[in-house]
DNA sequence: TCTGGGGTCCTAGGACCC
DNA sequence: TCTGGGGTCCTAGGACCC
């Protein structure tokens, strides 16, 4: 038994999270979408849903769904691919709302944080409050987080307030949509006892079948079942948390600033890949996007991971560890080539994936290949032979023929700002509006059209960006 | 019209070392 | 000549999360 602290008695951890993010943020910038079913994801033939807009969860869509079935359920919804340029802005400013409360954010994801009001500038003053004073205080900052972020952005966000970040998590997700939830310290048990075990994190459909069959359907279930025989159904490290989670016992701190440990992009075929020759360029093209984003992230790797999906979904991961640190595209290229190589592609290849782990804080490499490198560079010369020999089966490839997206954002010099609506057989579809626009007016123009060009995603409110922005700040 | 993309953490076996 | 044991690194796979 532990006795040390393992539940604050102030619920003052809180767990933001914005409603149907992606979504929200497109009908944020498009008001012809607002109240509208829109559903943001992968739209080719093999895409699943990110995100669905309410309006489109009435029909029975949600995440991870095919996004085939989702066009069946929800045939007028707007189909959109994301454009996460604009999401990144909207949650880096949402982010700094939430560093006014606490330097002690963290981020789980780009609609998604926990803080830890004790170590900002309310700390003192909660540590001082008795506990109704203090409980007060929190849900007074969390409602005006709430608006705040209503305000700055026009968008809804829930939070969940608690001693906890497992309750804090758990009180989120009762707030959706657009609420506010505090669980007051003491009642973790109460309130975790009846739910299923599938609302604790961690607990996937995989531990839920366990769980089942060993008779576990709630979660006093679990706090009765006792850590042996949890540690018996799950392993070591599962079961002990999952023991602990289910007696509201949460101690892992909030911790701000945490590198990432693993960089990797992967690609879904339309068609799944034949040959060998085309796995390989596949590869280079993979692992030069991967060795961008490295680069750009100022770090370098040690273990060089290939991954393969194969025409029955089976997956592999093929690595190699280098005996030192690297960001040199060669470098990379070469070893996810061999690794590839060596594995099996009868019957096709859907998925082609590059990583690099065991993550360096900066470059540190040998002279040698930065030399190479250098020379590469200077030159210009190997403009990659994949890209010059046209992208994948049935792909429209080309600089010459632009490939519009549903979404995109796009400037016409005579309409001006825009969004796609549609494209195809040479023309796209393109609505004019902006995120403080009316309902905008659609057109229609050869896809090449040289008025037409791709643009930066348009602030949703001005905090002086917004050009036509009325007065925002009257409060 | 079956099943994305980018991550994290854990487990387990074998190699290797003291 | 029966069985050593613990720690760390590497590799592969799996569960889970958003």
């Amino acid at each position: 038994m532990r006795h040390d602290r393992q539940v604050r008695s102030l619920p003052s951890i809180i767990h933001l999270d914005m409603d149907a993010f992606f979504a929200a943020v497109e009908q944020a910038s498009k008001p012809s979408l607002r109240g509208k079913p829109v559903i943001v994801g992968g739209l080719g033939g093999r895409g699943v849903v990110s995100t669905a807009s309410y309006e489109a969860r009435r029909f029975g869509v949600h995440s991870a769904m095919p996004m085939a079935q989702a066009r069946r359920l929800c045939p007028n919804a707007a189909f959109l691919s994301g454009r996460f340029e604009a999401y990144r802005q909207v949650s880096e400013l949402v982010m700094g709302l939430l560093r006014e409360l606490s330097p002690l954010v963290q981020p789980l994801s780009l609609d998604e944080a926990f803080v830890d009001l004790e170590a900002g500038p309310y700390g003192p003053a909660l540590a001082a409050a008795d506990h109704g004073t203090g409980e007060r205080l929190v849900l007074a900052l969390a409602e005006d987080l709430r608006a705040d972020i209503q305000r700055r952005t026009g968008l809804t966000a829930s939070v969940g307030a608690a001693g906890s970040k497992l309750m804090a998590k758990i009180a989120s997700e009762q707030a959706k949509p657009d609420g506010l939830v505090l669980i007051e310290p003491g009642q973790e048990r109460v309130v975790l006892g009846p739910m299923p075990v599938r609302a604790l994190p961690g607990i996937g459909p995989a531990t839920e079948q366990v769980l089942r069959r060993a008779g576990l359907n709630t979660v006093a279930d679990l706090a009765l079942a006792g850590e042996a025989e949890l540690v018996q159904l799950l392993g070591r490290a599962h079961g002990a948390g999952v023991h602990q989670m289910s007696i509201g016992l949460d101690d892992r701190p909030v911790v701000a600033d945490q590198d990432a440990k693993s960089v990797s992009v992967e690609d879904t075929f339309e068609v799944d890949l034949a040959d060998r020759e085309r796995v390989l360029r596949e590869v280079d093209v993979l692992a030069a996007r991967c060795v961008r984003r490295l680069r750009a992230a100022g770090r370098s790797g040690r273990t060089v991971v290939l991954k393969v999906r194969r025409f029955d979904f089976s997956t592999l991961t093929r690595s190699e560890t280098l005996r030192g640190p690297t960001d040199d595209e060669a470098v990379i290229t070469e070893t996810a080539r061999r690794l590839a190589s060596q594995v099996d592609i009868t019957g096709g290849v859907r998925l082609l994936g590059v990583g690099v782990a065991q993550l360096a804080d900066y470059t540190q490499e040998d002279l040698f290949a930065q030399a190479v490198r250098e020379e590469a560079e200077s030159g210009e010369q190997e403009p990659v032979a994949a890209e010059a020999e046209g992208v994948g089966a049935g792909e429209p490839a080309g600089p010459s023929t632009p490939h519009w997206m549903p979404g995109q954002d796009v400037h016409h010099g005579e309409f001006g700002p825009g969004w796609v609506q549609g494209s195809g057989v040479g023309r796209v579809t393109v609505r004019f509006e902006t995120p403080w626009s009316g309902p905008g007016r659609v057109r229609t123009f050869p896809v090449d059209d040289p008025a037409l060009e791709p643009a930066r995603p348009l602030p949703l409110r001005g905090s002086g960006g917004g050009p036509g922005e009325g007065g925002e700040t009257g409060d």
